[in-house]
DNA sequence: TAGGCGGTTCAGCCTTCGTTGATGTGACCA
DNA sequence: TGGTCACATCAACGAAGGCTGAACCGCCTA
């Protein structure tokens, strides 16, 4: 049952919440293309450095994307586990159930 | 490409923030088990009626849950074609690419 | 038709989150 | 060894979103 992964729960609602900005939407589209620097964010999606470095932290903390250090360089590159994570989530939620309700709560009137 | 879908962005954009709310994460899970009416949830999750409409409606506007009324009562449940939606896009995001940068960035010295 | 009930909406308050510019840190080069 | 570059972090500010209690609306029953 999907109810019995409550601290599971915390970290797919991390994802979702990293998800659901559009400059870190973005990012991770960009980052599904190829690997990048933050420098290279920074030209393509002409935003500031620290604002840029603020939302990768977001990402990162979220397990989204992963970081490799390159000498002066910080490479970027998105983490698939962590989008596995989350669609199996969604198909586990899709795949369900009576649908019609079993009227737990009880009309007044019957 | 997946940058080709500006407008679907912004869709799912609202979906994952639906999603990145722990309220909203648990009426989900409630509705994956099956329909329910306000009054349910309401008893199940043990919050203001208020403040779940108020949730419900954020859930609704997303497009993640649909609702039928039924005489007084008003039923929920999934949308399974959202969260379809979802993990295309997350099945999308992990089928990538080169992997290594192409060094889009310039290092100085060379 | 009046009253009760399920559910929604509203306004005010508070908390959280994002932005900004400046500063700090570690790696590289002269 | 000092300077420069790439990147991270910080504090202060403003905006967005969530919470609360009350009022409101539509449906049903007496």
């Amino acid at each position: 049952m999907l109810t019995s992964f409550p601290t599971h729960a915390a970290t797919v609602i991390a994802k979702f919440k990293a998800l659901a900005d559009p400059f870190r939407f973005e990012v991770v589209e960009l980052l599904q293309q190829q690997e990048m620097c933050v420098c290279d964010l920074c030209d393509r999606m002409g935003i500031a450095q620290s604002k840029l470095s603020f939302h990768l932290k977001t990402l990162r903390a979220a397990g989204l994307i992963t970081a490799r250090q390159e000498g002066r360089w910080v490479y970027y590159s998105l983490n698939p586990a962590a989008f596995t994570e989350l669609e199996d989530y969604l198909v586990a939620l899709r795949q369900q159930g009576p649908g019609r309700s079993a009227r737990v709560c009880s009309p007044t009137g019957d």
